[in-house]
RNA sequence: GGACCUGUAGCUCAGUUGGUUAGAGCAUGCGCUUGAUAAGCGCAGGGUCGCUGGUUCAAGUCCAGCCAGGUCCA
């Protein structure tokens, strides 16, 4: 007789093949026409909230899988704290203004044939080229399961966002943090912009360097030697810095002295190819106060000061000053009182300008030449050459190999360009009147603790980083900063409701700025390129205004890190969903801001000085940061690489959806520690795809166990659980205090090894295997049984709650199977301990007993490689153990738990005699016969004559499980 | 070029204030099972802890330098 279907064998709807590429839109349909999101909005609309802020990603192209990354994460803390029972509202957000946009859009209309579209018709195509990747990238994030209030994001280009992000402005313009300055600036020539640090890339640039001889007022036939690879910045030389902290040599060569570094010395010897120098003296720093010098082409003197920044590697020792041209030269020049003199134009070409007497500047035959190379040739370094060299000013010129800054648009080396810009002067005192216009503010203020700069590194100070290195980033970022050049030559931003009188003085007013916030309030930015400027004047001017009239309006819009730094302003303040329960001093801030460590220059600083600036706080109680992606060789995922085939696949989140599936790709995240970089690989994707299988059969084991569960009339009480059902919930009562306090810190990793390690060991290998026998054997609804799957029920119900977090499907699928849950998702739920808390004795006992049964196992294994044995079934074991263990594992009671744990037919227990330390483990055949039904060897199988091959066990199951 | 970060078995991670033969899971190999079966169990192999010096009775763990990679900045 076949006795197969007498066994409660295990059955369950789980597959075992998860299929997530397919089954996983349908159940996120699911959860869309749930309204699911809403759902638990309202849920726990009472609960304390935790608010994570979305940083924006950039409206254009598809989801990186990196931006993929970052999503994840913040979904594992969203879905993780709403676990816990906060309420947790999540508005994505996208940052739409740009120049990338911007630059797509217009050559897309040049290849259109549309060259003559204006300001308003441009930003209408941006709009539209900004919420078509919106709507791509949205559904890109909905499939990787992040759960949010998708369809009412906030956006940078919203109307309501952009008033209230110039409202921002009006505070900062009221507080006096803004001024216009004259200050050096990247300048792209090709793109006539100026350019933001983040648009200007480091490239490989061959550049004319000479060194160049100052002839020194009042020493005959004696030059200072200054070094330079921008020769062209030279008509706009007003100083030369050298280090007071250095050693200088005057050298004669030919019958001509010249100053140079003592250490530099034997390199610019060699450089200019000096034979036979002599050094007359050694001078100190000190030697060179007052020192005048004569421009070596223009009819003007020079004079010397120290500064800090002359170093010692390359060049004379001696640095060429022209505070037009460089940061260092213009700090220096403020500080010395020198003009910021840039005779350069929009075009990148000489020009005479107003700084200097017309007699003073540049010859007028180098007028007009440019200085952006065309066929590795600059117009303007030519002639300053051929000029130097005709004055009997040029030592030496060579070409000079070095990284230099290009235009990420055109490719172009940017220059450094003294213009008027707006500024957010980072050193501003609260309370003092703005800044007057065209004047930079006063140097040596970073010292002072009333200072702005001063006030963000307190409030720095209050936030937590992790990691902690992150505070030490955003330190270095905020105490190094220049003043923050806020204005930008493009039109697809947030204008800069500033307007100009007849004189070309700028009119920048907290009240007008209001007034356009209003006005964009109602109508959108595209109402300051639409109007006219008397229109708008007309329209802005506050009624008691005393100031001149305005003839023209700006046409800078803002840097695009002021849309998005001002989001908590825009978002935080405004949502009524995100509003804090309490009315608490700076309740709106967020509980935690997660993006990638590039940030903390980026989003993380442009927020803290915005919302400092302007609401008095930072906007982030704590700060996560998270690496990068990198690829099988540790090396960064870049384009180019794609490009010549270094990838199989695109690098786009989608991509790997559609290989793999949500759920293991959010396993994959999940698996790595994020604070370091990220290895995207074939061969990693993979391992973590073995992981999820083996969790998905963990699942699926418990699951197809509980067919006949039902936990309202069959849960077996703690005290009546069987001590190996009692051991596993210690095990899983320790799991899930360590699970929780990983997702505490933010240590998703640990959760991912934690879990899977628990699933293999304590689950697959021990518990699972063990508890077979009696699950499949013992009659239905014997105590054995139900305590069994009583705890198999806490088990599978705790894991898709620890699980739900990075399993966002997987987790959710299982739980809709398991009796008693039926009808609500995984994700509403709020976790709960299901673990016990074993006393030290019984713990010690479970320790003693699983000791020895790992030695038992060793035994068994050799019995197995003898051929005695084939499964552990068909063996007996007798044991003798050391007497302390014996008594420690439970005495001779114990014999039947071990019999179970070693999952063998039979075991004898006794302690062993002496004081020997090791237990004697024998194995043998078991006795007996095979019992048809449970596959044990006992001797009285036969012993029922109604079930001649049954032991007396499975007789008395089968009888009790006689019912139909 | 500068600042910061990272570098432990094929992969992902642990390695407490420096202290016995460096651990886990996965993967691999070899067995067992065939009543979780495109599953499950057992056993085994696998690491000069990036490299080189130094401090120490003792260093993956402290110090210095170097190499490789990353982020930011020039």
């Amino acid at each position: 007789m076949d006795y197969k279907n007498t066994l409660n064998l295990p059955r369950t709807d789980f597959p075992m093949k998860a299929d997530l590429v397919q089954r996983e839109p349908q159940r996120l349909a699911r959860w869309e026409a749930d309204r699911l999101y809403e759902r638990l909005q309202a849920a726990r609309a009472g609960a304390p909230r935790f608010l994570l802020h979305d940083g924006p990603p950039f409206a254009n192209g598809e989801v990186h899988i990196g931006t993929a990354l970052n999503k994840i994460l913040k979904d594992f803390i969203l879905k993780h704290k709403s676990l816990r029972g906060f309420r947790v509202p999540y508005v994505p957000g996208w940052d739409c203004h740009g120049l990338p946009i911007e630059f797509k859009v217009t050559q897309e209309m040049r290849q259109a044939g549309d060259v003559s579209a204006d300001a308003a018709t441009i930003r209408e195509a941006c709009a539209a080229y900004a919420r078509k990747f919106i709507d791509r990238q949205r559904e890109q994030f909905k499939r990787l399961g992040v759960l949010g209030a998708w369809d009412r994001p906030y956006l940078t280009l919203d109307k309501a966002y952009e008033a209230q992000e110039l409202r921002l402005f009006a505070d900062l313009v009221e507080q006096g943090f803004v001024y216009r300055g004259k200050k050096p600036v990247y300048w792209s020539i090709p793109c006539r912009t100026a350019l933001a640090e983040a648009e200007v890339e480091y490239q490989d640039h061959t550049s004319q360097s000479v060194y160049v001889k100052f002839p020194v007022v009042g020493y005959e036939n004696t030059y200072l030697l200054i070094w330079t690879t921008t020769p062209w910045t030279l008509p706009a030389n007003l100083a030369v810095a050298y280090n007071e902290s250095f050693s200088y040599s005057l050298v004669r060569v030919n019958d001509e002295d010249y100053l140079v570094s003592t250490l530099l010395l034997n390199q610019v010897a060699q450089q200019c190819g000096w034979v036979g120098y002599e050094i007359q003296r050694s001078l100190d720093g000190g030697h060179f106060q007052g020192i005048e010098y004569r421009h070596p082409f223009c009819d003007r003197t020079g004079r010397l000061f120290a500064a800090d920044f002359v170093d010692n590697e390359t060049g004379t020792g001696f640095v060429h000053i022209a505070p037009g041209h460089g940061l260092d030269d213009y700090l220096l020049g403020m500080r010395q009182g020198l003009p910021i003199y840039s005779p350069v134009d929009d075009d990148g070409c000489f020009t005479h300008t107003a700084d200097l007497p017309v007699e003073q500047q540049m010859p007028a035959a180098m007028l007009g030449k440019a200085i952006l190379p065309r066929q590795g040739r600059s117009e303007a370094n030519e002639v300053v050459i051929a000029a130097l060299s005709g004055a009997g000013r040029l030592l030496h010129q060579a070409a000079y190999a070095h990284s230099y800054p290009h235009c990420w648009r055109s490719k172009t080396p940017v220059i450094f360009r003294a213009m008027d810009q707006w500024f957010i002067q980072v050193d501003h005192v609260r309370g003092e009147p703005q800044a007057p216009s065209g004047k930079a503010p006063a140097e040596a203020a970073g010292n002072d603790a009333s200072t702005f700069r001063a006030e963000a590194l307190r409030e720095i100070n209050g936030v937590t980083w992790v990691p902690e290195w992150g505070k030490a980033r955003i330190e270095g970022a905020v105490s190094s900063r220049p003043d923050w050049c806020i204005s930008r030559q493009r039109t697809w931003g947030v204008p800069i409701p500033a307007f100009y009188d007849a004189a070309g003085e700028p009119i920048l007013d907290a009240r007008i700025v209001r007034a356009a916030a209003d006005l964009v309030g109602e109508h959108g930015t595209n109402v300051w390129f639409e109007q006219t400027a008397e229109a708008l004047w007309s329209r802005l001017r506050p009624a008691d205004w005393t100031g001149p009239e305005a003839v023209a309006k700006s046409q800078d819009t803002l840097d695009v890190w002021i849309d998005s730094g001002s989001s908590s302003r825009s978002v935080l303040m405004q949502r009524e969903e995100l509003r804090p329960d309490g009315a608490a001093t700076n309740a709106w801030q967020a509980d935690v801001y997660l993006e990638g460590s590039d940030q903390h220059r980026g989003w993380f600083q442009s927020s803290l000085l915005l919302s400092l600036a302007g609401n008095g706080a930072a906007p982030f109680k704590t700060v996560l940061t998270h690496g990068f992606m990198v690829d099988a060789d540790r090396e960064k995922i870049s384009k180019s690489k794609q490009g010549q085939g270094g990838y199989d696949k695109p690098q786009t989140a989608d991509a790997y959806v559609k290989a793999w599936g949500a759920d293991i790709l959010r396993l994959w995240v999940a698996s790595q520690d994020y604070r370091n970089d990220i290895v995207v690989s074939e061969e990693r994707i993979k391992k973590v795809a073995e992981s999820y299988r083996l969790l998905r059969n963990t699942l699926r084991y418990q699951l197809s166990n509980l067919y006949d569960f039902d936990p309202a009339k069959d849960a077996v009480s703690d005290a009546d659980l069987t001590g190996l059902d009692r051991w596993i919930l210690g095990e899983y009562g320790r799991l899930e205090q360590d699970v929780q306090g990983a997702y505490e810190a933010y240590e998703f990793h640990v959760v991912y090894q934690r879990l899977t390690q628990f699933a293999a060991v304590e689950l697959s290998a021990i518990y699972h295997d063990l508890v077979k026998d009696r699950l499949y054997t013992h009659a239905a609804n014997s105590p054995t049984r139900r305590s069994t799957q009583t705890a198999l029920h806490r088990l599978v119900s705790g894991l898709c709650q620890l699980l739900g977090p990075v399993l966002a499907f997987t987790s959710d699928e299982a739980w809709e199977l398991i009796p008693g849950h039926a009808g609500e998702s995984v994700h509403e739920t709020v976790w709960e301990p299901r673990g016990l808390s074993l006393a030290a004795g019984e713990a010690a006992r479970w320790q003693a007993l699983f000791q020895l049964r790992e030695q038992g196992l060793l035994e068994l294994e050799k019995a197995r490689q003898t051929k005695l044995i084939g499964k552990s079934l068909e063996a007996h074991v007798a044991l003798q153990a050391p007497a302390a263990t014996f008594d420690q594992a439970g005495g001779a009671p114990a014999a039947d738990v071990l019999r179970e744990v070693l999952n063998v037919s039979q075991l004898d227990f006794a302690a062993r005699n002496g004081d020997a330390t090791e237990p004697l483990i024998e194995v043998r055949r078991a006795e007996g016969t095979k019992c048809g039904r449970c596959w044990h060897w006992e001797t009285d199988v036969g012993a029922q004559a109604a079930h001649p091959e049954l032991c007396g066990r499975c007789v008395s199951a089968v009888t009790a499980t006689a019912t139909p």
